[in-house]
DNA sequence: ACCTGAACACCGTTCAAGT
DNA sequence: ACCTGAACACCGTTCAAGT
């Protein structure tokens, strides 16, 4: 018996769906997660899944912006501690998400939205990392020490470094910053 | 007209499917080549690449093997050259084939050996760098400032920064290296 | 507007059969 | 030992049809 008619509104079945995606892509990864599973998980047919997202590639941004505003909110926790507690937790936080990273890198070529999406989040990131410094960088070396943080983090989270090792990497990354920020002291 | 029995030695065989995968690979990624179209660049049916590759994985690794071979081959004529352009080099080597870069990534939950391969990978990276520098790093330090290394040279090659901002990272990159090697001057 | 059953084109891989 | 034709199980996606 087929309720074709709407019981809940448009976004909360996208959110749904959205939930269903989320718990299957992060433990199976996704190129293990068939739509299949995805649409079986959340009670509907697979096409039903295309009603409300354009293919796969815009399930999963659904999927990551979810992932991202909740680190966003949670961080807001941490954001008192210093820089480097700060680093080390971002990548703990990541690395509970990590086969996304990867696969996230991997659909850049394939997928344009993938593609802007993945812009976004390093603006984001810089953003955030740049709002902990008691004074903005030289704008000659910014980008680069901006880089820097973004690649080294994202290095241990996709290579799972042990914490500890994690940890001490993420101190020299803030020490770091901070040597560079302060030194425009003039 | 099937000519069943080997016209060439196996060894020899083995290598024109490498080579004919490491192009199509490189070209249009590993997704978006299926075995068909490396069989068809071969001149063979699909199911013959099954009698010398296990997988699309070994088959990979063949091509992966190919590369990193040629990339040392090749360092050697940039060897004599400063740390921080050697590095710079090495980004642009590996961005001609970034894509596999990521794949490898990917792949590494999917398949132990292209798991494997990786780690290989990142040990012959270490030891090249390591090579380079007039003293060995201190063991303390050791570890955490290869990582590094290894991680924003990845980040360098996936994220396609422009040529100049790779150069003046790597710049950065050797500058650290050097200043921590020749601190324990003692 | 929302959802389904059935199909399509494609994919990696296997297998029985040939030489 | 080496290779093929044909098939298998699976995949993302589409479409005509239902409500």
């Amino acid at each position: 018996m087929p309720r074709n008619r709407r019981p809940q509104p448009k976004a909360e079945k996208r959110a749904e769906l959205i939930a269903a995606a989320r718990t299957l892509l992060l433990r199976d990864g996704y190129d293990a997660t068939p739509m299949n599973r995805i649409a079986q998980a959340a009670d509907v047919t697979p096409n039903t899944i295309y009603w409300y997202f354009r293919d796969k590639d815009e399930l999963l941004i659904g999927v990551l912006d979810d992932l991202l505003a909740e680190i966003l909110a949670d961080h807001s926790a941490v954001a008192g501690r210093p820089l480097s507690n700060q680093l080390a937790w971002l990548v703990e936080r990541l690395r509970l998400v990590s086969s996304l990273v990867s696969t996230v890198h991997t659909r850049i070529e394939l997928s344009p939205p993938i593609d802007e999406w993945h812009t976004r989040f390093h603006i984001t990131m810089n953003d955030l990392v740049e709002r902990q410094l008691p004074r903005p960088l030289p704008a000659k070396t910014h980008d680069q020490e901006l880089r820097i943080v973004a690649y080294v983090i994202e290095g241990l989270v996709t290579h799972d470094a042990d914490a500890t090792a994690s940890r001490s990497t993420c101190k020299a990354l803030a020490d770091r910053l901070q040597t560079i920020a302060s030194a425009v002291q003039e």
